[in-house]
Order: structure tokens, then sequence, then C-alpha cells
DNA sequence: ATATTATACTATACGGTGTAATTTATTTGT
DNA sequence: ACAAATAAATTACACCGTATAGTATAATAT
């Protein structure tokens, strides 16, 4: 039996950190083509060498950051119903979670960035959010409100559609394109989705 | 008086839109950045000095694809009133209308390289969209259809943002990220789209 | 005479690598 | 417990190959 000695290795996970918050200034500034690994260096305070260290090439850094931003999406709690609250309360505070993406300046930089890279290449983008079923957990939360007899709907899928597509529609794409200036004043806009969506499901 | 002899120019306009083609096939298979001056010579079947002699540079032969887009655009009839037919077949066929723009394989491509590439360089976007106000035609719509008492309403503003962001977060956007695949069985979609709007805002 | 073509060319930018020096944390010897 | 030895991580910098926007030019077609 031979003995080998490992070595600890050492901690990595700062210049890591570094290197990817660089990397999201600069992607979310110029997009992936027109960010180059010089500029990222740079702006992360870090040799180029360092980051192909850490990371093998530039669309694997891409990746890395898109790995992180949907870890942190799936970390939000999901909605569930309760008979408690009112159907305007729970569905306020579900979708005022549904912007929590494009909330904050980083992550709505970065949904930005997503949604113009995945256009282009759709199926990289079909890979990456397949991964998850966006309106399963409404779904369930439609349902369970059908059951307590608040709601009245043929098809829960459908329904769902609707809400998303409203609240996409509405709220989120436009934020996308005024970076967030439309949120400034949305909130009657947000009634309004509601008010629009339980007028019609409502019972 | 000198006499100016001004001899006839030959019409170019051929080779022009052989290369308007060509950049368009190339342009929203790559996108922008990934699109080569001499591939798009290629794909057009033009030499890649013709191009030059017609668009001084890769941007002015790009803004020249939006300008057209958008000139297609705005051929489209507006939406007018008429109390001959019902509110759900008029939203039906503007809604029709308003997906003009991505039924069509080719505009359906120029429509997702337009989003890519204004996410993510919002002042060319802004200065492209401020050309004209979307909302307008359907907001006189509106308000005729509610002076015939067939709607009512608060703000024919706010009504017409949930119509558009109905039609656009439920078909529009969907149909970018899925080639237009989410449009096949999409008329049970469309119909309750209307019936949404029509339960919140009908009479 | 105008438009187009083929071809070669310039200048530059960029992804990625090689390398030797240097920093830094861990291990080992005392 | 402390300093020397050691190996991992980082850095600076030069470098390679390639791609690309745009130009120059001379020949050819219309």
């Amino acid at each position: 039996m031979t003995e080998i000695k490992t070595r600890k290795k050492r901690d990595t996970s700062q210049k890591r950190k570094a290197i990817l918050e660089g990397a999201v200034k600069v992607f979310t500034q110029n997009g992936f083509d027109a960010s180059s690994m010089d500029r990222i260096a740079e702006v992360a305070g870090v040799s180029k060498r360092t980051i192909y260290n850490h990371f093998p090439s530039k669309e694997d850094l891409f990746q890395a950051i898109v790995a992180d931003f949907l870890k942190q999406r799936d970390e939000r709690k999901p909605i569930q119903y309760t008979s408690a609250q009112s159907l305007e309360e729970q569905l306020k505070e579900f979708a005022k979670a549904e912007l929590f993406l494009i909330n904050d300046p980083v992550r709505r930089g970065l949904s930005k960035l997503f949604t113009s890279v995945f256009l282009m290449d759709l199926d990289f983008g079909r890979k990456t959010r397949s991964q998850f079923e966006p309106h399963k957990a409404f779904i369930a939360w439609l349902n369970a409100a059908q059951e307590n007899q608040k709601l009245r709907f043929q098809s829960p899928e459908l329904a769902a559609r609707i809400f998303y597509g409203l609240v996409e529609g509405c709220l989120t794409y436009p934020a996308l394109f005024t970076d967030g200036a439309s949120l400034r004043n949305a909130d009657g806009l947000l009634d309004e989705i509601i008010a629009t969506f339980l007028s019609r499901y409502g019972c």
C-alpha cells in the first residue's frame, strides 16, 4: 500500500467570484460576442490566464453564469394556496415574486443578456429552459383554488398561460426594454392584471 | 448656360435587393456580430465590393434592413371600429393582424434578430421604436367602442396595455422562442385571450 | 461611363496557449 | 511554535492562428 500525500488545495473561490462578477458586468454591457476575455480580465482585476485556470473557454464561463442565475431562480419558494388570504393578495404576491428576476439591475441585465442570446440560439435556450416547468406550481395553485370554489376554469394550463402572458407581456418584457423604468409606476397596472384575471376566472 | 450631360444611371435595384435578401438570411441565422460580410456576399451571390458600393458599412446594411422591416410594418391598415361586427370578431382580426410580423418565417426571423439586438442596445432600440405609437390606433378603437356602449373602462391606455400584454405575452414572444411552433394550435388560446379581455371590459 | 467582379491586401482584434517569474498558503523540520 | 521547504495559484507577457471589416486595383461586363 503506497502512501499518497495529498496536499490541501487552496481556496480559489474568491478569484472565481471576482471573475464571474467581472464577466457579468462585461457580458451584460456588451453581449457575448462583443465581450473580450481581455476586457473581462481587466474588469475582474485578474489576469487572463487565471480566467482560463478556472474556466476552459469563454463559453464555459458564460454557462457558469447561466447556471448561477438559474440556481438563484430556483431558490425562490413556490406559490402555495391558502384559504386564509384573498386571491387578490396571493396573486399579487406571486406576481411580485415572478418579477424578482428583473427587479434588481444585475439580474435584469442578465435576463436581457440571456433573452438576447437565447433568441439567436434557440437550441441552447430550449435546453436551458427545459430544466424546469415554470407553470407547474401555479397550476397546482389554480387547482387548489378551484377545489375551494374560488375559481372556475376549463383548463388550468390555459388559465396559467393567460396569467403568465399578462405578467410577462405587461411587465417583464417592457421592463427589459426600458431598463426597469416601466416598473416605476406599475402598481396600478399590476392591480389591473389581477383584476382582469379574476374577472375571467373568479367565482 | 452650360450644357450638362447627365448620363442615365443604371438600375441597381436588383443587386440591392439581392444583397438585402442575402443579408437577411445570414443575419437572422447568426445574429449581427457572427455574420461576416464575406458570407453575406456569398449568400447574396454578389461580390463583397458590390455590397460596399451600396452600403457604406455593415451597420448601414443592418439599418437598411431595419428600415425595410418598419416600412412593411407601417403598411398594415389600422384597426377601425364598426358596429356592424361583434367585438370578438374585430378583436380577433386585429390580434391576427398584430401577429402578421411573426407569422412568416422571414419576418419572424427578423423579429427575433431585432429583439435580440435591441435588448443589448437599448438606445438603438428606443430610437427605432420611438418612431411610432403602437397603441394609438387601438386606443381610438377602444374609445369608439365605449362610445357605442359596448365597452367600459377607466383608462383606455391601461386597457390597451392589457390587450397588448396578453397578445404579446401569450403569443408573440412564445412564437419567437419556439420558431413559430407555439402558433400551430393557438386558436383556442387566442379565443381565451379575447374572452379574458372582454370579461374585464365588455358591457 | 457605370456597375460589378476577382483578388489581393491592410490593419486589427480576439480566443486561447506557453512560459518563466512571483506570490501565497500549507507542510515539514527543528 | 517558528522558520524553512514546497507546491498550488496567480501574474505578466509574448505569442500563434485565425477571422474580419474595409480598401485598392485592375479587369470585365453592361
